[in-house]
DNA sequence: TTATTATGTAAGTAAGTACTTACATAATAA
DNA sequence: TTATTATGTAAGTACTTACTTACATAATAA
């Protein structure tokens, strides 16, 4: 086997794991299959990975940093709110549909329970999405294109439901979902909650 | 060990089931600790139950009778739209917060994605929900409650994504939500999208 | 060139899993 | 009372899991 340094195979290794997760559900991952998905043995993973835990943890970080990243250029940019509202939709959407096993993965962490330092992440990763939605709301607010009796929080609950909806029917129905159909739908349903 | 019918003990094991799910997790469901939950052996547990696969798939049928029973009840009731919107939705949203295990395990279904069958069934369940939505959405318009321009499809998508946001907030936050709260916030979000 | 370090392998290990088998005994029917 | 059946136990099975250990060798630095 050529050698790669530990950042290449770290990079690897989740990449491998995701795929799994989306292709062959999450009770395929063993780092058995793993190692044999990269052509490395067991031995290498844990050379570059001290547990397994910690892929999954480095997985959840590089989603913090993607996906939180992507959508806080949006939540920043000086497009007005409805363009960002249903910018930030479509992305948000559009990253579920390109990441499926990350999603998935999240998922199965909330069902799991088992790791409060995971479970801690994830809550991370939805409480800084409703921060963002609260503050396009909000300054959509001030800017007096919506509603201002608008309670900030309920609508980001209700947003929130939007991309785990399609994640689940995604999962359930495979790639039946169109993403751009999907999320021009919900942006118009949702904004007649927003309107004066 | 007092004997018991078969029929009481695959209701013990359910019931244990969903417990040891909601209190410790899913990762925590082994045949053993199972066994030990209720007083039995692992050898009782098989005497009950075939597989470990068949009690999940019970428990699964039991959410089928139970809640799209509970359901269906308000979907056919004679009540005006909107309150049946708002009935259906507390009823929702009640069934999943006395229900936790339940509604891990589903989760976890869909994320495991490792049985058909399993999977056939979760997507049942959804999709029963679905229809009951429309119906109720297209009986408020035909009785003129509701815009007729509102695609129920739609609606039905957005409606589902906030039981699952409670649950997902019920399992982050264990029980920082309120049901009637929550119920009230979100049908009074809900009905500005099928205003006129 | 030589020594060091990083990356790999092969073969384990201990623990956990769902499930089985051989046998015992309460409850019930003849 | 006796035979049968349903419900239980104790011990074990074959398998999988995450992870370790002892060792080899490429890449790199002195």
């Amino acid at each position: 086997m050529t050698r790669e340094s530990t950042e290449v195979r770290q990079a690897q290794i989740k990449k491998a794991v995701l795929k799994i997760i989306a292709n062959e559900g999450l009770h395929n991952l063993s780092t058995r299959k793993l190692a044999n998905s990269i052509g490395l043995t067991e031995g290498a993973i844990f050379r570059h990975f001290p547990t397994k835990r910690d892929i999954i943890k480095g997985i959840m970080d590089d989603v913090s940093t993607d996906l939180i990243g992507a959508l806080k250029k949006i939540v920043l940019s000086l497009e007005p709110s409805d363009k960002k509202l249903f910018a930030y939709l479509c992305k948000n959407v559009e990253y579920l549909k390109k990441n499926r096993g990350i999603t998935i993965l999240l998922f199965s962490e909330a069902a799991h329970l088992g790791d409060k330092e995971l479970k801690g992440k994830l809550n991370l990763i939805l409480t800084e999405q409703k921060i963002f939605i609260k503050k396009i709301v909000e300054d959509g607010i001030n800017a007096g294109v919506w509603n201002k009796n608008i309670n900030t929080e309920d609508f980001a609950n209700l947003y929130l439901g939007i991309p785990i909806t399609f994640n689940i029917e995604m999962i359930l129905n495979s790639d039946n979902f169109v993403v751009d159909n999907f999320c021009k739908k919900m942006y118009s349903l949702l904004i007649k909650t927003l309107a004066k």
